[in-house]
DNA sequence: GTCTATAATTTGATAGAC
DNA sequence: GTCTATCAAATTATAGAC
């Protein structure tokens, strides 16, 4: 069965925005990949193409929380979950042929300055991964503030590692990201029941 | 003095993309901004707006490697250097009203599957900040492999944390990336002492 | 809900006088 | 080297029939 036309809209646009970002993608580009048509997207999304890109941030906002939390909750130790999340993205990244695998990042470096509406959807997109991470962490026995802390470093490292493999078509990068942001977390671990909670 | 007018376009155009992006950046826009006519604009970059890019990134790019050689020369060791970087960034980033404080992975996420030769210019810029690193790296006494692994993510961590710091409008994320590189590297330097090379 | 037609503006780029 | 004028194409967005 077809998918709905707003699911169709949302999913072309998302790829093409990983693609050729925001500003890089027309509305008839994306009415051709969805195979709709531009009064289609106007009536699910009478705001128009700002109003579009703050539902694809939304949903992948939402999707990539739902992959990290499922993964470690697969991960056979704390530290093992970020080996296994860059090493996935490794795989995706590679197989795509190298487009960006996440949106957000990219629409949000592009109007950060310019519009208001997108750059609070991928703040709270990434406030929502920052949290899921922290939890995470704090559930290893981390204390909160470096727990928060990691997962900062986590986030932004996942996003700085998508440009950097991306534009260097090499997956190298993933794997060092892997490694380390396991070692910091191992090592918080460590020092944690070195020096227990009075 | 008037700065030259070759000058004066790659400076305006530097801070539109850092505030745009590259397709949010019209050459009216730069026109005006560098005060220089589109003429003047096709007299210095015959190739166009994709020309101008690869100059924008490529003095950026050099740019960048000179601030972090020039702060890791003036650290009082290895590790204090990645804190002070990240430092500074976050100056800079709060004092301009967090505009991007790096054009190029922008450019880089809009046009790495669109635009090969700012795909390229992008890859050579990280390239030459990951050597820089390495070097400062390997010169405090870490195994060169290791000190690669770190160099990437310390890049990444640079990208990732201007993506994340701006969206949130917090230099949180930096100060936190700061921290934590510094610990990698305190770490690996640990290591190698511990186990000398044979 | 979907379609076609179109308005109003802007885009990157070129030509040629000065 | 700089200027003005201009091109063809594409852009977001709207209107109204079906």
């Amino acid at each position: 069965m077809m998918a709905e036309t707003r699911d169709r809209i949302i999913v072309a646009t998302n790829e093409l925005f990983r693609r050729q970002g925001y500003n890089g993608t027309s509305l008839s580009q994306i009415s051709e990949a969805a195979n709709a048509t531009i009064g289609s997207i106007y009536h699910f999304f009478p705001g128009g193409k700002e109003a579009l890109g703050v539902a694809v941030i939304e949903t992948t906002g939402e999707m990539f929380r739902e992959l990290f939390e499922s993964i470690a909750n697969e991960a056979p130790g704390p530290a093992e979950a970020y080996v296994a999340f860059f090493a996935g993205a490794g795989t995706v990244l590679a197989e795509s042929g190298y487009i960006d695998p996440c949106p957000i990042g990219t629409i949000a470096r592009e109007v950060a300055n310019v519009s208001e509406p997108l750059r609070v959807a991928a703040s709270n997109a990434f406030a929502s991964w920052i949290s899921a991470a922290t939890r995470h962490l704090t559930n290893a026995g981390i204390p909160t503030e470096q727990a928060e802390q990691l997962a900062h470093v986590f986030v932004a490292t996942v996003e700085g590692t998508f440009v950097l493999s991306r534009t260097q078509r090499s997956t190298a990068p993933l794997e060092s990201a892997g490694r380390c942001v396991s070692r910091l977390v191992t090592l918080a671990i460590d020092e944690t029941q070195r020096t227990p909670t009075p």
